[in-house]
Order: C-alpha cells, then structure tokens, then sequence
DNA sequence: ATGGTTGGCCTCCAA
C-alpha cells in the first residue's frame, strides 16, 4: 500500500498537477493539505474518475484538508475540539487502518500570536490523538510544520529558534512520538532531504528547505515499513504548471 | 538586490 500525503497549497491552483501525479504515481491512499477551498468547490470527479473516493473538510481561502484511497473510507471525522473551527483535521478508516490527515499551523515567528496558537494546537492534537487506540494502526500525516531534526533542516544553527525549528517546538514534536508514533520516513531518506522550500528567495534553487511534512505511524505499522521517499521533482515546474512549496511524501506498507 | 513569491482575496492576509 502506498500511501502519501501532500500540502499542494490549494486544490485549485493544484489540480492539474494532482492529477498527473495521482494517474502516474497511483497511490492507494493520500492525504492533502491546505486545499483553500470550500466543501461545494472540492473537484469531487477529478479523483472519482481516477477511482478514488474522498472525504474532506474544506474551508474558503485557507486550510483544508482531505482523504483519498482505492478503497471505502469508513467513521471519518473531522476536526477536535481544540482547533478554533478551522478545516485542519479529517481522520478516516480504509485499508484496516486509521489515517488522520493533519494540517498544523504555521506560526509566522516565534514572537508572533500564531505561535502561540500553534503550541496551542499541537497540545490539543496531542490530546485528541491520546484519546485514540494507540495499539492499533494508526497512520498520522501532513504537514506539522516541524523539522524534527538537525538533519531536517538546511541550516540547523542559523534557523535554531525559528519557526518550524524552535525547541518548544521540538518539545511538543518528542511529547507526540512519545505516545506512541515513530517517523515512518526518517530511516529511509539521507540527511538533507526536504518536503518544503519557500517560494522566495530562490530557496528551492540554493536547496533551503525544510522535512516538515511527515508520515507517523503507531507500533502495530512500524515493521510494515518498506521504504519511504520525497520527490523533490515535483516541487518543479510541470511543463506549465506551477508547484506546490511542498514536495510529495510517500510510504509503502506491506500487506 | 538590504528581500524574495505564490495563492486567494475585496487591497491585504497567510504562507
């Protein structure tokens, strides 16, 4: 089974770009981020004509986030009580496993009110998530906004105390793994690999990106790991087509 | 070059 997810920074601007993905790469189940579209503008038939189902939960302009696969997708749910309303959290159940596509906030800067709404989230994701069977196979995804570690980020002494590389955030990243979630894509890619590079500043270009898009899994799924990658190529124009400011991240499990 | 860019929106906000 491979499973991806994805932070295409608007299905609509994206939706071309998807879909060359999806009918080359095929995977059997995905996750995207920040659609910033509303429920009624979802393109529902792009992924149907492809023989997917999609649950999501949309939201105008921002955030947004969905769930494809091949097969049925049972007791979706949406949101927890902690996220102020917004469209950053859709759990679904296909496969045998329970996937839970995840959107965390930005932060803007380490001084800013955002960053303290985003400890906040992450200490109610952190909450909802306790609440869940952690013995069963759980797959948590998407972008958290966090680079775990110094080989996540292009420049870990230059960007120490950064948004998406401050320690309270590496606080809140280790209290998650703690629960029971181990990083499904770590072993499998070598230091230096990135799933997000601004859009100024040629950061792509000069290769100064981020691994802040990631694959958790529960014990249950750890040995069901077969490899993982990020392909920086679609973080590359398509022809016409413009990227997303983040790549595709994908894992294969074994039956 | 003292920032840069993209997407969606109601002329600025979030990333």
């Amino acid at each position: 089974m491979l499973v991806v997810t994805w932070n295409v920074n608007s299905l609509k601007a994206r939706e071309a770009f998807l879909a060359e993905f999806l009918d080359r790469v095929r995977p059997d189940v995905f996750a995207l981020q920040e659609l910033k579209l509303e429920d009624a503008a979802v393109p529902v038939s792009m992924f149907t004509q492809r023989g997917y189902e999609v649950v999501f939960t949309g939201q105008k302009a921002y955030n947004g986030v969905l769930l494809g696969s091949r097969t049925p997708i049972t007791d979706v749910h949406r949101g927890f009580p902690g996220d102020g309303g917004d469209a950053r959290l859709i759990a679904g159940t296909t496969n045998g496993v329970r996937f839970v596509c995840v959107y965390c906030p930005q932060g803007q800067s380490a001084t800013s009110p955002k960053f303290v709404f985003k400890l906040d989230f992450y200490e109610q994701l952190r909450a909802w998530v306790a609440a869940q069977d952690l013995a069963s196979p759980i797959v948590l995804l998407g972008d958290m906004n966090i680079a775990p570690g110094p080989e996540d980020i292009w420049d870990p002494f230059g960007m120490d105390g950064e948004t998406g590389y401050h320690p309270l955030e590496h606080d809140e990243w280790r209290k998650l793994m703690a629960l029971g979630l181990h990083d499904a894509v770590r072993p499998h890619v070598p230091a230096g690999t990135y799933s997000y590079w601004d859009y100024r500043a040629g950061s792509f270009h000069k290769g100064q990106g981020m691994r802040i898009d990631h694959v958790l899994v529960t014990a249950p799924l750890v040995g069901r790991v077969t490899s993982a990658w990020i392909d920086r190529n679609e973080r590359k124009k398509k022809g016409d087509l413009a990227p997303s400011d983040h790549a595709p991240v994908g894992v294969v499990l074994r039956d």
